[in-house]
DNA sequence: GATGAATGAGCCTTCATTCAT
DNA sequence: AATGAATGAAGGCTCATTCAT
């Protein structure tokens, strides 16, 4: 593994974390294969293995990636008129978007491994730092003036319920899929709770 | 797989499904072997296959025997004083408690199995209705008299949000393991979230 | 295993190879299991073993029992009017009778099995001295007087070669299942050849 | 598996081939493990999974393999002058030659397998159809002009019998190993069946 | 940089057989 | 005579990883 990354090193190891994040959404992080994988990402096995150190190395690249799409999403919906309605469109999509659920249980998982896996463990938590401070900023953001009147911990404990509330929807858009069919009942109480979050 | 169940046979069920459980906590489900389990149950792998028709069906019955677990501190909080102060303890718990810290893994692993597993799909989703029902009872006894008012659609809105809180904390122990740290801060927070789901 | 044979251990023994031949014959030796044949036999895997030494064993008693089958279909055939006509029927069911295609299978991986295990070996052999003794008999039959005529060497020869043809149909019926098809086509060949086994 | 196909990989099959063959005759297609094979063939259990989809692919391909050399005997044959005797001869190798036993019990076992599994049977049915056809080739070329006036329907039942004399001499050199000692009678019966089949 | 052949440990599962009762 | 719980060796197969080229 050397240090230096040229643009094409680089490229290689994208078209890498493209082909694994498929995998691993489609497949799930144990049942997706290297084999799989370095087809996908158009080079052979070997190769993979001159870009990342391991299995593990790729599954934490694509949480670092992730997280940097979470924020994003973050800082899209603080460019929002109305945060709140925003959110809860996003709570929808957790149960109705295919996609999101596929992603449900990507995520779970890498919980799982992180949860006995240090190395995955601490990539978690440095991404988690980013995203909570963004989500501070946000509900800095949400409550106006009136910010600065609340210690910083109220701050980070609003933060992180909500992370909580968001990763919570996750984990019941499996454990009971045809939420869906009744969706439209939980808008209001999720909006009670954001509202709660969010405001004064 | 004879359907009688001895008296005998019942208690070997359960050497597997502790060993089990613990080797599922200890390792996750994929890393633990049959072998492992066996040798903590006390038997020839072999013989768990006399039990249980494959490791899925082990993970299977784990899932439903914490299922029943899961209904039993339900019971438990209902005869309470103050069911809010604690549910608030429990919060506290998830963080602090280690071995809650170890249930969390396999929680999470098995929802990501789950999403990926349909047997093991529609058992969740029985053990979650059974679970889902008897937190719609604790709702409405918080409630008291005034539960009559609501509309059952909304009983089960909150009670699918409570579910959705306590499954985030989960999520965010293994997220953000340092939250036991200040986890005093985040007490009044929860509270407010929780009053705004247990009361009128 | 004690040597005394009880009216009882008789009958239970025949339970045992009434189960185990159905067995092998609907899914092969070696895919049919003990304890599969012990729940067809009404009893259990254990007892099996008090009746016969093991697996081998009951497939020795059966290609024993099948023997005396053939050996009374021989005899069966003598008393025909036209031999030669009842062996070309008995031709026909090789290829149409689904019983027969499933006992083709059989009889081929006993013989398998035999090339490999002297025991069974020694028992097909004994068997097979039998039949063969029988079919000379029934050369005999349809010389008619002229058979005195011809060396004993030329009885067995025919018988072998009689046995040698029946076998070989059924290789055939599995080599070429659509041989059924045009099973018509077959019957004026395989009359010159069987008369020229049976007649002078 | 990819489908194309190098000198080195086609050369590697060929070891598993050989060392399969070997294994398979020497103790039987259930009996044969792939780790043996795999040390046999001089690579590893896992690589062999790499040139074949699994055990019954690599049996399909050895049942290809003797299918063509079943043919390229028969070319042989073709070129002898007198086919009769040359054919003869074959009959003699089948019980004296130790390698055609061992052959006959792998045939016999194929032939098994085959009745139980259609992807076997598919490739077995496949490999007869080249033979037939080779043999009523060599059936048409022993006839000699007197070929064209026999419809095509009893050149085929002529070489079907021919399979299944030939089959059956395998079945019974199973049965009757003792054949061997007194070979000599039989020439002269087999003789008159051959002719019948292959002359006017 | 890149390949892909090759490894080999390890997994889940089956099943003939035994033995305490 | 009869049970059936229990064994444990063995089997086919997968896959992360390595390394000669």
């Amino acid at each position: 593994m050397s240090t230096v990354s040229t643009d094409r090193t680089l490229a290689r190891r994208q078209q890498v974390l493209d082909a694994a994040a498929s995998a691993f959404r489609r497949r799930g992080f144990h049942a997706a294969s290297m084999a799989e994988i370095a087809k996908a990402a158009g080079m052979s096995p070997g190769h993979i293995y001159n870009l990342f150190q391991n299995k593990d190395d790729v599954i934490a690249a694509i949480v670092e990636h992730d997280c940097a799409a979470v924020v994003q999403r973050i800082i899209d919906l603080q460019r929002e008129d109305d945060v709140l309605q925003a959110m809860l469109a996003e709570t929808h999509s957790a149960f109705d978007d295919s996609t999101k659920v596929a992603d449900a249980a990507l995520t779970l998982e890498i919980l799982a491994e992180a949860s006995r896996n240090p190395a995955l463990a601490a990539v978690l938590q440095r991404a988690q730092a980013q995203v909570l401070a963004k989500v501070e900023d946000l509900i800095r953001q949400t409550l106006g003036p009136r910010a600065e009147q609340l210690p910083a911990a109220e701050i980070t404990a609003r933060a992180m319920m909500l992370g909580a509330l968001f990763n919570g929807l996750t984990a019941m858009s499996v454990r009971q899929p045809d939420l869906a069919t009744m969706g439209t009942e939980i808008a209001p109480v999720m909006q009670r709770l954001l509202r709660l979050l969010l405001t004064p």
